[in-house]
DNA sequence: TAGCCTAGAGAACGCGCGTTCTCAACACAG
DNA sequence: CTGTGTTGAGAACGCGCGTTCTCTAGGCTA
């Protein structure tokens, strides 16, 4: 198997394990099953189960704001696409509330990396926010209705959190 | 040592315990050593390591709601007020996040018990909003803007994120 | 004092997991 | 063909932890 090939098969079977499931829930040797890579060559590629979270969550990070920004660039920058697209997110399958809270409510100050990791998305997606504002303070509290909202369907499995914060962020912006 | 003492000491232990590094990487070991209480009670009080951490959460539930309705209404019931409480707790020195995202994220549904309880910690406060502005959708969007307030408190250590969530929440109760 | 119940200290058990090591199979150079 | 290096399968190791068990000391009753 090629390198690069075992790479992406690895960083694959962790997000779906560790998305799902949970860091701590998911040990190396299933990250071993469900990638079909041998032991020795997963700790020929990540170095330690924390460097394999780590590098999970930085690919998450792009891979998500990626696709938000897509979506609301297709859609003319509006602040609404935000709350759309969270919606459609909230509505599929393997939704299981945000990757970086989770991971940094569960490990929080005990894995440097992983916390670090969070805040750079979190601090990625304000700025993404600030971009269609151009406000400091609005683009912070829709970064608190964007996290909320993701909390709220999380927990009561409800899509319809992201028509609500929707709601509450047109009024904040309109009121501008 | 008596019956009640003990399970007093022992709740005070593990909220102290759970609440600052997460539910496991604290081992029933600690629990004892910090609580005093021997291994033999604790499990005879708790059955499990699952029983006393929803009796943490449930007792920490009791507690913090009872907190914040009581500050609030001895500033005669104002949505802002929500945001000042939330500005103090987020000051405070042990200040983590929200115990109940923390282990909602942590545990998710590897344990019913944890879930229902992080679950009905945030139907609580979304109802105790709703006696506020007697409106549903107003109370689930201020919910939202408390939970990703604490987030981004508990993220980035800033306690503004408090202020600035409570002009949010005005702006809104305002337009209403 | 003698017998008995309780409770605490902590050893022990079973298991899971992160990480490393062993060994056999195989590809390929000479 | 023979030696050599690489790879994968999976055993092994060390450790931590949830839970239970053992043993001992002390207090109560008769």
């Amino acid at each position: 198997m090629e390198r690069q090939e075992a790479e992406t098969r690895l960083l694959d079977a962790a997000e779906s394990l560790f998305y799902r499931r949970g860091v701590q829930a998911v040990g190396m040797d299933d990250v071993r099953a469900v990638s079909g890579v041998s032991l020795k060559r997963l700790y020929g590629t990540f170095p330690s189960k924390e460097a394999l979270v780590t590098a999970y969550l930085e690919r998450r990070d792009l891979r998500w704001t990626g696709d938000l920004e897509r979506y609301v660039a297709a859609r003319g920058g509006s602040v609404g696409a935000v709350f759309d697209w969270l919606g459609e997110w909230f509505a599929s399958d393997d939704f299981h509330g945000c990757a970086f809270i989770n991971a940094y409510g569960e490990l929080g100050d005990g894995s440097a990396p992983v916390a670090s990791a969070a805040r750079a998305h979190k601090e990625r997606l304000r700025r993404f926010l600030h971009r269609l504002v151009d406000d400091d303070e609005l683009a912070a509290q829709l970064a608190m209705l964007v996290d909320g909202a993701i909390v709220s369907a999380a927990m009561t499995g409800d899509p319809g959190a992201a028509a609500t914060a929707r709601a509450a962020a047109e009024a904040l912006v309109r009121r501008r």
